[in-house]
RNA sequence: GGUGAUAUAGCUCAGUCGGUUAGAGCACAGCACUCAUAACGCUGGGGUCGGUGGUUCAAGUCCACCUAUCACCA
């Protein structure tokens, strides 16, 4: 086979915010796929690196007292930690806060300005002037132009789903000072993405087999209006490169995080001595691939390969998205505990590879979101890992040890050969065709198909255990005269455990090693697959190899992760300009102002679906001397049945209002954030109609 | 609101070009075994394939609409 030269990426990570499970989805993907292309020979690189830049970087580094820079140390270093334990290897891992980054970013910009590509304009935007900043849409606040809901972020309503521009708002505030923003102009450098060169390109480009179907639909949607051009400036303070002869006037994250790339690649070029230039040149025949997800495709699929395009590089060979991580079929959320960082996975339930296998055993390649439902993580680890594959080695090596001193059997029959042959060979694919197993399961792997792979070779680890069972070993052993044929049974059995720790070291690194260490052999290539292991080879002790994994682990990371006071954390977003802050408390009121809120016990005798509303459930409420039909925007956090029956606190004398379904007369209370929606309660013993002050 | 996806057994998922009685693993029940850190094997129950219409000799599969979930709208 021709070794091949493939470059692979992993998006960067912010450096604002911890590792978590939704997090290691695309460097577990991605790491398979790295490992499986190096057993099978090829020069396969992976690199990554944080993204430390941009406005949310600045203001936490602000408010914790330290520089940005030590700030990004400090997360680089904890990122770094999390990703090695769960055996997520890169060739190098780095930062976009990197001389070599910088040096991209400011050549790439430069080309592209040559080429007529940048272009400044003038924009308007909202200005702190308590802060002395511009602030990002996500850092402004203020009340929704179309339904008046207050606190809702400057790009759109959470309540009504209206989708504005921050100068839209009513009563704007900056979520940093708290100050009323002012409009104020700014030069700002945009990257002409209209310009009928990148149009002609990314239509071509997009179709030429780089993206995943589903991936081009999506981009089709996009593609088929126009192009706008992209705002690549900020204005300063920021954290960032200062863009050469402008200024005050930085790169816009967005700009130099997949620049990082290159800057994280070229300081491992630097290190191992490897030619820049044959990986990145225009017509490079090294591959490229990036991993992502599906909710940044659109910066990986238009701007950067319209940027490389016409800077001169190579576009990417292929983009992988997959979709998100759900828990339990749910979204992450802190108040349920299934917001579950990196770390606090490893310290609960330290074998990092059971979540591997997991993560193996759902991803298909798509852009579909997976869910790690917990109760099925452990039934399966437990049942597919130790009860069905570690099972096999622990099934015979007793009898290794301790009737042939550890030594193997010095010949294997004909009739038992053949089994092996048929096991590990045979098998169907999609029309039906007989295909050898090797290369069905490396294919599964190429694809991205893992679960498909896992399918299969857990399919022939139940094969395996059925030739245990119709051999039978421990019959044998009691029986005078059949030493040899136990001796060369659990030789066999052993040579299939081999083989299946083969087929499942790109997803068990770690549980690999042990596995080598324990049949006494050199690092496993997919190539051993055509070979047994030694005649009489002798072997070490077996030590069991795995444990089962305990439901108690999980419940007690769960709880660990749950954050029963509301604080907002980090947010998991990757890009931090959506990063929320804490809101500033509003102005004093007297206690009159107060009073002129007649709030109620209410209790919700109905909830239902309202047709064609994405966000509201239609209540009935009870409060005593009458009822109340509320519009209330909380179907995202709530069923109508959970709501049934249960008390809350409705604002009575909230003046009506003519919604699209009808009139809501009045407003139930809850209190919410990136961790949900929660409607609030009154302690025992409220009934309805009671006043609340 | 627009767009892209998804919906199959209690759970997690396969299901090819439309083609016999819809599959697997786990869970559950029964049997059996005792080599294996209760693991393995055999047998079994369990499905209106989200809903409604349509195309077709034939629909889980194709089409339309609806519902629910997820995402994106720079």
């Amino acid at each position: 086979m021709k070794r091949k030269k493939i470059l692979v990426t992993s998006a960067l990570p912010y450096a604002n915010g911890s590792i978590h499970l939704g997090h290691l989805v695309e460097y577990v993907q991605t790491d398979i796929w790295v490992r499986f292309q190096k057993m099978q020979g090829h020069e396969c690189l992976y690199v990554c690196a944080d993204d430390t830049h941009g406005t949310p970087i600045m203001l936490r580094a602000e408010k914790e007292g330290i520089s940005p820079e030590i700030l990004i140390s400090r997360v680089w270093l904890e990122h770094f930690e999390d990703f090695s334990s769960f055996h997520v290897n890169f060739d190098h891992y780095g930062s976009t806060n990197s001389e070599e980054t910088r040096e991209f970013a400011c050549a790439i910009y430069l080309e592209l300005k040559s080429q007529g590509l940048i272009e400044a304009r003038t924009i308007e935007q909202y200005y702190d002037p308590v802060k002395q900043m511009f602030l990002p849409d996500r850092f402004i606040k203020g009340e929704c132009p179309k339904c008046g809901a207050k606190d809702q972020y400057g790009d759109n309503c959470e309540v009504c789903g209206a989708a504005y521009t921050p100068s839209d708002l009513r009563n704007p505030y900056s979520a940093v000072s708290g100050a009323k923003p002012e409009l104020r102009e700014s030069e700002h450098y945009f990257f002409r993405l209209s310009d009928e060169r990148c149009r002609t390109f990314l239509r071509e480009w997009t179709r030429s087999g780089t993206l995943q179907q589903e991936a081009s639909n999506k981009m089709q949607e996009w593609l088929g209006s126009d192009l706008s051009d992209w705002d690549i400036s900020r204005d300063a303070p920021y954290f960032g490169f200062e863009i050469p002869d402008a200024p005050g006037k930085y790169f816009y994250v967005w700009l130099d995080a997949p620049i990082g790339y290159m800057g994280s690649f070229m300081k491992l070029c630097k290190e191992r001595g490897i030619d820049f230039e044959e990986y990145w040149k225009k017509g490079s025949e090294t591959e490229l691939y990036h991993f992502i997800g599906k909710d940044i495709l659109y910066f990986h699929a238009l701007f950067w390969p319209a940027m490389l395009e016409h800077a001169g590089f190579r576009t990417p060979t292929r983009l992988f998205a997959h979709g998100f991580l759900t828990v339990n079929g749910e979204k992450m959320s802190k108040s349920r505990g299934t917001f579950i960082t990196a770390r606090s996975y490893a310290e609960h339930v330290k074998n990092t590879e059971y979540l591997r296998y997991y993560y193996a055993s759902k991803l298909n390649g798509t852009m579909e979101d997976i869910d790690l439902n917990l109760e099925d993580f452990v039934l399966k680890v437990n049942s597919d890992l130790i009860g069905k594959y570690i099972n096999i080695a622990s099934r015979c090596a007793g009898f290794i040890a301790k009737r042939f001193d550890g030594m193997l059997s010095s010949s294997i029959s004909r009739e038992n050969l053949n089994w092996l042959e048929k096991a590990f060979s045979e098998t169907f694919d999609e029309e039906g065709r007989p295909v050898d197993r090797g290369t069905y399961i490396a294919a599964c792997y190429s694809e991205r198909n893992y679960a498909k792979a896992v399918r299969e070779i857990m399919s022939v680890a139940d094969v395996v255990n059925v030739y245990i069972n119709d051999l039978k070993p421990w019959e044998l052993a009691k029986e005078a005269g059949k030493d040899e044929k136990l001796h060369e049974a659990c030789t066999v059995f052993l040579n299939a455990f081999r083989k299946l720790t083969i087929f499942l070291k790109p997803v068990l690194p770690e549980l690999a090693e042990k596995v080598e260490h324990f049949l006494s052999v050199h690092p496993l290539r997919w190539e051993d697959l055509g070979n047994l292991l030694p005649p009489g080879h002798r072997i070490n002790e077996y030590s069991h190899l795995m444990t089962r994994l305990d439901a108690k682990s999980i419940e007690a990371m769960v709880e660990a992760n749950r954050e029963s006071l509301k604080p907002v954390g980090h947010s998991p977003a990757r890009h931090a300009e959506s990063q929320i802050h804490h809101q500033p408390v509003l102005e004093t009121i007297s206690i009159d102002d107060f009073s002129k809120v007649d709030l109620r016990v209410a209790r919700i005798v109905k909830a239902e679906h309202v047709e064609g509303a994405e966000k509201l459930l239609k209540l009935t409420l009870d409060i005593g001397s009458e009822k109340r039909t509320v519009f209330a925007g909380i179907k995202s956090a709530y069923s109508p049945e959970s709501l049934e029956g249960r008390l809350t606190v409705m604002v009575a004398n909230l003046a009506p209002r003519k919604m699209k379904f009808g009139m809501s007369e009045g407003m139930v209370l809850a209190a919410g954030g990136e961790a949900g929606l929660f409607i609030l309660s009154p302690d025992q013993g409220a009934v309805p109609g009671m006043r609340v002050k």
